[in-house]
DNA sequence: GTCTATATTAAGATAGAC
DNA sequence: GTCTATCTTAATATAGAC
């Protein structure tokens, strides 16, 4: 064929590297194309809204991924302490074992548009939730719950920032470790 | 006076706010123009090299501050409680309570150059460093005050990026009090 | 549905007047 | 030492051929 393309699911997929490395000011359409062999026109042409279209696109895309392989295991069968081993090994799937930033992070860099703030905003939430619930589930109250799922996101990202600053991914080994006793002890 | 001007100092300061929010590649020389009062040949004459210039001045101008707000005090006179102290108090300030991002984070964000990846692990180094001898100070031994100096600035540097995507600073305050405990107990 | 070609705007950067 | 004016390049975005 002529012009041999890429699926929607692949071309988001490597919009979503771009945008996780360099953060929504930082990717350019030219650089979407590169990446993805496409031509500029054809991302007009499949996302007429432009960069802020293609952005909100890999948004949906990360909601699902976080749905599959965060919420929906943390609500699945088995123990507390069971669900969460496959989450921590979904998490560091997603990190790349903390080689690679955090979407929430990077894109909630201000300069994006109001739209994308608001989904960054609400995947956050709806982790903690997540987070709060095993908690809860693994016996603890209410308010401490919340408290230790704010705690095990805000040291997941601490840990993904600084590997992204020293190049240093043992923090964030040692924090997925850790989420066990974390979520689901004392 | 026909022209008048701000000082170095004022106008690093006014860059140094622009950057921590948007990041390197967010800030343009209009806006760091518009900012200031000056034109953007005016930026031109102040700092030949552009806008990587001007960043790297910034980055100076973040290096003093840790210094004189961070890294002294830690060495300064008094009791280890009562230097972390202080500095908990200055990092409060920096970070205004939690409603301004964390400089390392939003400017380690891929796209800048290299001399500016430098800088911030380098003073993420020290600030590292600065923290683990308060904590060795404070009884503990090497390793272990090695490992909650990490764990100090990985959570703070988580509870500013919560901070920044869900607008709530709590997080971030808890963080700051919790600091005696983690680098001094134990 | 993708391409080539181009319009339009804004970025980084410089020349030269004052 | 700052300004106005301009150059050059790269960004977003569109028109129209295939």
């Amino acid at each position: 064929m002529a012009h041999p393309t890429i699926s929607d699911e692949e071309f988001l997929s490597k919009a979503l590297e771009l945008f996780r490395t360099y953060g929504y000011e930082g990717v350019s359409l030219s650089q979407l194309a590169a990446a993805t062999g496409l031509e500029k026109a054809s991302l007009y042409y499949r996302y007429p809204g432009g960069k802020q279209e293609i952005m909100m696109a890999v948004m949906s895309l990360v909601l699902r991924g976080f749905e599959q392989n965060v919420f929906a295991p943390l609500k699945g069968e088995g123990t507390p302490r069971k669900r969460l081993g496959i989450v921590m090994e979904h998490l560091r799937e997603f990190y790349c074992d903390g080689a690679k930033p955090c979407v929430m992070d990077v894109l909630g860099i201000a300069g994006g548009t109001e739209q994308l703030a608001d989904a960054l905003r609400s995947i956050m939430k709806a982790w903690l939730k997540a987070f709060a619930e095993i908690a809860r589930e693994g016996g603890l109250s209410m308010s401490v719950a919340r408290n230790r799922a704010e705690e095990a996101i805000l040291r997941l990202e601490g840990a993904l920032v600084l590997a992204r600053v020293l190049g240093d991914t043992a923090p964030f080994q040692r924090t997925i470790k850790a989420l066990p006793a974390l979520l689901l002890e004392e």
